[in-house]
DNA sequence: CGCGTTTGACCAGCGC
DNA sequence: GCGCTGGTCAAACGCG
């Protein structure tokens, strides 16, 4: 550095604004330092950035009307469902059991609940296959799968369960609770319904997302309402566990456990279990949907994708030391992908190094892990991975999502087909609802813990290829506003006052790095 | 008074 | 069978 500056003093600059510019701290170079002539560099700079802006605002319009629509499609899709229940009603209740009207009145806002629940998957599917291109096949020759009634392994829990609440719409609540907060009673009572279900269901009961998390407070804002219900000082951690159930729903059987790490007092372990069977807000919503999804990559194996399909998977997909699909998808997709959203604190989202074990159930997000080159900087990693070690098992089962997930792998090991990956990066982006749910969890808490601050924020995007597209998609459809509420940590593309693009490497490979500056 | 938290007791699972 | 541990229950308590 020092010769450079004294033998090349009018690269000086350049030199220093090249040092500058590498702030993301994440361990590769920022982008190469710009000529002499700085004016026109910057003239250039500003026409690609302004156009890039544009085609931002043109994807933006095209998203909200995507939303629109698919909004739209789900009031009436709700409606269709509605009525459907409502026929099965009537039908159970003239072949079946003849509820006195007071009762059969009070199964209506418990089923419209329920319905609503399963629309949350027909969004996911509908938005799938609205967004998506040919080279996925619709799943599901169920209708009502088509129509997103079915909602994956964690649902069919809910299958189970839901008969016998419509059975008797005044369940005691001891009955409830047998179903729902006791896993031995769980046992007890699926032993008489076959072993299928007790695997399965042993297994659902076990899949847990733990979320790590740099956090002076108590407990994380999550959006939810907990109720505490114990505390317990666990082996080998002075700090005690909390134990926290859901209290919005009067019979949510999910829970969450709270505690401080041993190593590092500073970080705050949650761990979620469970499905909310029950409305969310939107800030809720995000983070209860993607512990929702990688609960539900952890047990089925399946897809990512593939929440709104009922799982078929036989008995040994679960006992299977691995899930190749997952494992797929993880090493081939989230692996190579880095999302960093970052503003004064530097927060850096990495997905990488995932492999899931189901015997082990527990899926952990880090947002709490030290980026290794950036030392002491307030930089926050986001990893997925399991309790297990490594066993990845490239042999793969002839399912669906398998061969979804090998297709993500065949495009993400072709890096030189640069249209290809940005393609499949942009599929997996745009199609994948727990790869959403992530990103919007994300930038949800990320951006709501900004706005306390009132300070600026942003959100920066790096890729390992010139696409850059499937981030702008990542972030429009990680931050695209809920319909009901446009509330405090939903970031509107409106808001993205700027946008930049550098390069840079990662590795040695090189890379595009896109900031979006919200100046709020 | 109602609601949420605290805390000791209880229970089930697991390893030895 | 016993002891340890994690998870849950429920009475007592505190607060608004």
């Amino acid at each position: 550095m020092e010769i450079l500056k004294s033998n090349h003093d009018g690269e000086e600059a350049a030199v220093d604004q090249s040092h500058e510019e590498n702030t993301f701290g994440n361990g590769f170079n920022s982008m190469p330092s710009p000529p002499l002539s700085s004016n026109k560099y910057e003239d250039q700079l500003i026409e690609s950035t302004k156009t890039e802006m544009g085609e931002v605002k043109e994807e933006n319009q095209r998203l909200k009307k995507l939303l629109s629509k698919v909004v739209n499609d789900c009031r009436s899709l709700q409606m269709h469902i509605f009525d459907i229940v409502k026929q099965d009603k009537s039908k159970a209740s003239t072949n079946d059991h003849q509820l006195p009207p007071n009762l059969s009145h009070h199964l209506e806002p418990e089923e419209t609940e329920l319905v609503s629940l399963r629309l949350g998957s027909a969004r996911y599917k509908m938005v799938d296959e609205m967004i998506k291109t040919n080279t996925h096949e619709v799943e599901g020759n169920d209708p009502i799968e088509r129509q997103g009634l079915a909602l994956g392994l964690d649902c069919k829990f809910d299958e189970h369960k839901e008969p016998a609440q419509l059975k008797d719409p005044n369940p005691k609540e001891e009955e409830v609770g047998d179903q729902t907060s006791s896993p031995g009673k769980i046992t007890k009572l699926n032993l008489r319904s076959g072993d299928d279900e007790v695997l399965q269901q042993s297994h659902a009961k076990k899949a847990r997302v733990s979320v790590r998390v740099r956090c002076e407070t108590p407990t994380i804002m999550d959006g939810c309402q907990w109720r505490k219900y114990g505390q317990k000082t666990a082996k080998g951690n002075p700090c005690p566990r909390a134990y926290y159930r859901c209290s919005v729903g009067p019979a949510c059987p999910v829970r969450k456990q709270v505690q401080r790490c041993a190593e590092d007092m500073s970080v705050l372990i949650t761990t979620y279990e469970g499905n909310h069977n029950h409305h969310l807000p939107f800030s809720a919503s995000a983070m209860a949907s993607t512990t929702t999804a990688a609960a539900s990559m952890l047990m089925t194996g399946s897809s990512i994708s593939n929440l709104g399909v009922r799982t078929q998977l036989p008995t040994s997909a679960f006992s299977s030391p691995t899930t190749p699909a997952i494992t797929g998808f993880m090493n081939s997709s989230l692996q190579s992908l880095n999302f960093d959203l970052s503003d004064n604190s530097r927060t850096l989202l990495r997905l990488a190094n995932t492999t899931i074990t189901p015997s082990y159930s527990t899926i952990t997000l880090d947002l709490a892990a030290q980026s290794p080159s950036t030392g002491a900087a307030q930089t926050t990693q986001l990893n997925w991975f399991s309790s297990s070690s490594n066993n990845f098992s490239p042999s793969m089962p002839s399912s669906w999502s398998s061969k979804r997930c090998m297709s993500y792998a065949h495009n993400m090991a072709r890096p030189m087909n640069q249209t290809s990956l940005t393609d499949s990066v942009a599929k997996a982006i745009t199609t994948d609802p727990s790869f959403q749910s992530a990103i919007r969890a994300a930038i949800t808490s990320y951006v709501g813990a900004s706005a306390g601050r009132g300070s600026s924020s942003s959100v920066v995007c790096e890729q390992s290829n010139n696409g850059g597209k499937a981030y702008k998609s990542a972030a429009l459809t990680g931050s695209a506003p809920s319909s009901s509420s446009p509330q405090k940590g939903s970031l509107e593309l409106s808001t993205l006052m700027a946008m930049s693009r550098s390069k840079g490497t990662v590795s040695g490979s090189s890379v595009d790095v896109i900031r979006w500056e919200n100046m709020k």
